[in-house]
DNA sequence: AGCACGCCGACT
DNA sequence: GTCGGCGTGCTC
């Protein structure tokens, strides 16, 4: 092997060959990370994906700079590659974005860029220099060695550093080096050893008359020696805690010979103390026949995929728990994907309180050495384990994966949007398993229409648990026209009188309701009373919220804040309102309206901070309020006990999207929401508030029906050619210009319809048709399930390609989404 | 994604 | 006439 190639962590089609300097042939094997130089001066971590001999001709190749793994430990284990690669080649992307999805920031390595002053530059060469070159030289030469970062910090320039820096090179006045930043820690721990004769009585006089006269050494052996377990040693700073003695005194046992101080790195998952696990939960009747249903579909059935569909509070849980737990016997892994860990916590716990050590969790608001440590211990044993993680959870490197699990396989949120790679986290699992030769169970009370068309078409196996665990009955729903209400209230409330009173009633009866609103913020919009002025963002095509707590008008696309004005930028007049009704302005309201009823708020601008979630779940289910406002954060499997009733202010907002899912998701949401009312003991109550009482949706919720549903919205699919009829392909052409990006997105769809006839659909302009200051076109391919997504795919990128040869492409960024949610 | 090369406007 | 803006193309 003379020859790798690697694949980067960039948006590039293809792989790269380096060669390999002796001596290193021996520590590469494919997944192996290696330091490479790239282009003019960068070096990033590259993988190796296949090693040769070989060499390329069209090109000079250039040698690995280092390796990082060391020999047989590569980083990238089998299947993950080839499951990378699927990624790729299926949501239309490179493996490049998927390396960087995958891959844990910590176990990247990407060079920077440091400048320092040349050491025989003198004053006379920087006669005549520019003013912003004049003051790159002066910062550098009063603070030495700096990152371009930092250099453009301190120095306050304001041009691009790159031309500036580049002329100062060549005037010999400054010398710039590649720094590689390696970002893991591993986190260390100080611990304090005894010698292994200290457990005889013989040693420990000796010992103490070593210390006698010296009361602080005596009492700090004494507490080592209590404290010291089998494995005789203890943290050091555990023993200093516990002994009330510093760090010197410890140094003097140490150097008396009594005791070893040893730093070592720990493994931070390691260090997380498990619980003493509690026995599996019993089944009901139910629950075991479910349980002994979805074995047979995976034995005797021979489905890879089985859709388990659980009414609200059916008790997935349970079933979930007793199959992980056969899996873990078995010596086995298993994933569970949850669509929002932060969400889970009820989940995750009482996971942990059967399983102990043995459940991991993973998701984004770990930091990346955690990250890499979770990395790591799957990476080095295949013991059995459940992770429970969210989407990114897919990509750790499983040895021996039995099962997963897709919780509410129907959550958009498994879906992501931007950056690439555009993956379904429920569709890879599936991939992921099938490569493993594991099982996937599908679970959901709402199955996604795709998943549950499968089912009833006998490709995944399909088992239902309909009746609702432990006598919990299911809530009555109460639709209310809000039509006739509008001309007289609407102006002064979002609340139907029917919402008032049951919301006062459940207050006054010392129980708990939910009030779900799809729009945070306090106001969606503002708009000028005499001129009708909507202040809009100025980079994106939305108008702004007004949210209060910041006193700005904010878009919820790009983040921009703005001033509210107090004239009317147009007609002059101060006749500026904000109208409408956001989850802020709703909080405010009931709580005018029912003075002494304690009120939470749960959205997006409530749960920013780490715990947020957290302390408003705690808060709420320890009834330290009565009232939860919230969006759809309300709606995911929570459940309060004390909950009796649910308010939706507006299922017209959910209806209303102008998108082939928007009755699946309303329907989902409003039946989900629905699931938090009425616990054991209380007969709960959904009100539903909306303009259109009898749209079919509105009736299907309020019968709890979603086999209903399911077929009338599978028939609508039919009729339109939607999924799961077809395969859905969105192309998205952005531009500075209006006009270029309209022009190239005709080019497009003229080809593209060359080769896929009437499977092309526009463009047309997306309702929120400028984000970021960039113009948005878009077309939609719908493709007949059967056919060629291979083919397919060719035709895009010869369609690319030649629009882009006519010149029609340029500055036109293009990406696809591939099954959009 | 960087980063360099190459072509058109505001300065000496 | 030069400096410097960013559009275009390449990186093993």
């Amino acid at each position: 092997m003379n020859f790798v190639d690697v694949i980067l962590p960039l948006p590039l089609n293809a792989s790269f060959t380096y060669s390999v300097p002796e001596g290193m042939e021996g520590s590469l094997q494919i997944g192996t990370r290696v330091v490479v130089p790239f282009g003019r001066r960068k070096f990033y971590t590259a993988i190796v994906v296949k090693t040769h001999a070989p060499k390329p001709t069209a090109y000079e190749v250039k040698p690995i700079d280092r390796v990082l793994d060391a020999p047989g430990d590569p980083v990238i284990i089998h299947p993950q590659l080839k499951f990378w690669e699927w990624i790729a080649e299926y949501y239309l992307c490179s493996v490049g974005d998927v390396m960087k999805a995958a891959l844990p920031a910590g176990l990247k390595l990407e060079s920077e860029t440091f400048v320092e002053p040349a050491a025989d530059a003198d004053a006379a060469d920087r006669e005549g220099l520019s003013e912003d070159e004049a003051l790159i030289m002066q910062t550098l030469v009063h603070e030495g060695k700096l990152s371009v970062g930092d250099l453009v910090r301190k120095s306050g320039v304001r041009a691009r550093p790159e031309q500036l820096l580049a002329a100062l090179i060549e005037r010999g006045l400054v010398m710039v080096s590649e720094k590689l930043m390696e970002r893991y820690r591993a986190r260390k721990q100080t611990v304090v050893c005894l010698p292994p004769e200290s457990a005889a009585a013989g040693w420990r006089s000796m010992a103490f008359a070593k210390v006698s006269g010296a009361a602080r050494q005596e009492q700090l052996l004494l507490t080592a020696l209590q404290l010291a377990g089998k494995d005789l040693e203890v943290e050091q700073s555990v023993l200093l805690e516990r002994s009330g003695c510093t760090q010197p005194i410890l140094r003097q046992l140490a150097n008396k010979g009594l005791v070893r101080i040893e730093r070592r790195e720990i493994n931070r998952f390691a260090a997380r103390e498990g619980m003493e696990p509690q026995p599996l939960p019993t089944l009901s009747a139910a629950q075991q026949t479910a349980l002994n249903s979805i074995l047979g579909t995976w034995i005797e059935g021979q489905k890879a995929v089985t859709l388990l569909r659980g009414v609200t509070s059916s008790g997935k849980t349970e079933v979930y728990i007793h199959l992980i737990s056969r899996m873990l016997r078995q010596g086995k892994q298993a994933l569970m994907l949850v669509p929002e860990i932060a969400l889970t916590t009820q989940l995750t716990e009482r996971l942990q309180r059967v399983f102990g050590r043995r459940v991991i969790v993973y998701h984004s608001k770990f930091t990346d050495n955690e990250r890499v440590d979770i990395w790591k211990r799957l990476l080095h044993s295949a013991e059995p384990a459940v992770v429970i993680g969210a989407r990114s959870s897919v990509f750790l490197p499983f040895r021996n994966l039995g099962l997963v699990i897709v919780d509410e396989e129907h959550e958009p949120s498994y879906k992501q949007f931007d950056p690439a790679p555009r993956y379904n986290a429920r569709d890879c699992a599936i991939v992921l398993a099938s490569m493993h030769g594991a099982k996937t169970l599908l679970g959901s009370a709402t199955p996604a229409i795709e998943t549950y068309f499968k089912a009833q078409s006998g490709r995944y196996g399909l088992v239902e648990l309909t009746e609702r665990y432990g006598g919990v009955c299911l809530p009555e729903i109460e639709v209310v026209d809000m039509k006739k209400y509008w001309k007289q209230y609407w102006r002064d409330s979002p609340f139907a009188p029917e919402v008032h009173d049951r919301l006062q009633q459940t207050v006054a009866a010392g129980k708990q309701a939910i009030v779900f609103h799809n729009r945070r913020g306090f106001a969606p919009m503002a708009r000028c009373k005499q001129c009708a002025y909507i202040p809009k963002c100025e980079h994106c095509d939305v108008s702004l919220t007004y949210h209060r707590r910041e006193d700005r008008l904010i878009c919820h696309y790009c983040g921009a804040e703005y001033k509210l004005p107090t004239v009317c930028p147009v007609c002059k007049e101060p006749s500026v309102e904000i109208i409408g009704y956001g989850t802020e302005k709703i909080e405010d309201l009931i709580e005018k309206d029912l003075p002494g009823a304690r009120i939470l708020r749960m959205d997006l601008d409530t749960t920013r901070n780490k715990d947020g979630y957290l302390d408003i779940i705690n808060a709420f289910s320890s009834h330290k309020a009565d009232i939860l406002v919230g969006t759809q954060m309300v709606t995911k499997g929570l459940d309060f006990d004390g909950v009796r009733d649910v308010a939706v202010l507006s299922a017209d907002t959910l209806i209303n999207l102008p998108d082939f899912r928007a009755s699946e998701r309303a329907f989902n949401m409003l039946l989900q929401v629905a699931g938090r009312a009425g616990r054991r003991d209380v007969a709960g109550k959904v009100i539903i508030q909306t303009g259109q009482p009898d749209h079919p949706v509105i009736g299907f919720v309020k019968a709890h029906d979603y086999v209903g549903f399911y077929n009338s919205e599978l028939a609508e699919r039919k009729a339109h050619f939607f999924p799961p009829f077809t395969r859905m392909i969105i192309v998205y052409l952005r531009h500075r210009e209006e006009s270029a990006v309209q022009t190239a997105a005709n080019a497009f769809a003229t080809r593209l319809r060359q080769y896929l006839g009437n499977r092309v659909a526009g463009p047309d302009t997306p309702p929120v048709s400028r984000v970021q200051s960039m113009y948005i076109r878009r077309l939609m391919l719908k493709i007949e399930s059967g056919a060629s997504m291979a083919k397919v795919r060719e035709v895009m990128r010869a369609v690319i390609e030649s629009v882009h040869g006519d010149g029609l492409l340029r500055g036109t960024v293009v990406h696809f989404d591939v099954d959009p949610a």
